[in-house]
DNA sequence: TTAAATACTTGAATTTGTCAACGATCGCGA
DNA sequence: TCGCGATCGTTGACAAATTCAAGTATTTAA
């Protein structure tokens, strides 16, 4: 992972004497730079915190999707995810061999999948958003409450429009 | 890119059907995926900006902590950015190739290098904010002046602390 | 009924990230 | 001063992730 890329590594949001030092750089003031390393970190610790569930944050949100009443199709998500279709092959097939999503085929286009829940997929994922949910609460700890809805509302207002 | 990676793909922000379907499901109320999603577009926005100087983001922020008066060294931008020292190294030789860079053993350590721009690197590190202030404004055209200001400041505390 | 388009899948090619090892140099303590 | 361990940058091998082109099945539109 990297602030400029899309890996995970490191140990998260440390404050190294380096990180300390060029913080006072131009691009620490940057909205976009500012947040790749956010995302980073989040990242980083989301990872964390999914590992003993043995998901990664991309399973995690797929799960989460196909658990919503929205039942996604599989090139729904990849437009969503903004994720090539066939890395949701893997990521779906992943998810459907440990029993926590089925594809269904729509009844209305039989070309299309449908992606549900399974009951299994459903206890793993309520695991999964506490463990998050934790995750989250490290990373935006020195954030009120009502920041993290200025933050949330912000940040959904330059993700949907 | 994707949502939950780093690559950069898709046209960026684009609203499609499925986007604003899918937009309602619980997970896109999760500030950590909305950061993710949002880096994504800017980044896409970013390196498409970059695209006619022939740089990407990465090079951009070496460039432009290269720039800078903080003199920083290999390792440190390695700490701050949270890459491989090895990624850095590639990313530096790319920008020396050019003349954009210098690499400079430091006098203290002879270990160390540490990284200047040159004249041609600071007028394209100018090109390039031009072109990255152009990217983000359209990323972020939605809110105010104000209201970057306030995401800046969020930001910046949960991305150094 | 046919032709073009779409959904999902596969596999190969490319890019990217990870890691271990190396030479050079530094710093510390014997 | 000498020598040992640690650090910095670099290299190259390996693994993982992304991108892309092609294929099958199905739908839509002509």
């Amino acid at each position: 992972m990297g602030t400029i890329t899309s890996n995970a590594r490191g140990s998260a949001a440390e404050s190294s004497e380096a990180t300390r030092r060029l913080s006072s750089a131009p691009i620490a003031d940057e909205i976009e730079f500012l947040l790749a390393r956010a995302r980073t970190i989040g990242i980083i610790r989301a990872n964390q915190a999914l590992e003993p569930l043995g998901l990664k944050v991309r399973h995690y949100v797929v799960l989460s999707l196909a658990a919503s009443d929205l039942t996604p199709s599989q090139r729904e998500l990849a437009e969503f995810l903004q994720l090539d279709p066939s890395q949701l092959v893997s990521t779906i097939d992943a998810l459907e061999a440990r029993g926590w999503v089925e594809r269904k085929p729509s009844s209305e286009d039989r070309r299309v999948n449908v992606l549900n829940a399974t009951p299994a997929g459903q206890q793993v994922l309520t695991q999964a958003q506490e463990a998050i949910v934790e995750a989250e609460d490290d990373s935006l700890c020195d954030l009120s409450v009502d920041e993290r809805e200025q933050l949330r509302g912000l940040l959904k207002r330059i993700s949907f429009r």
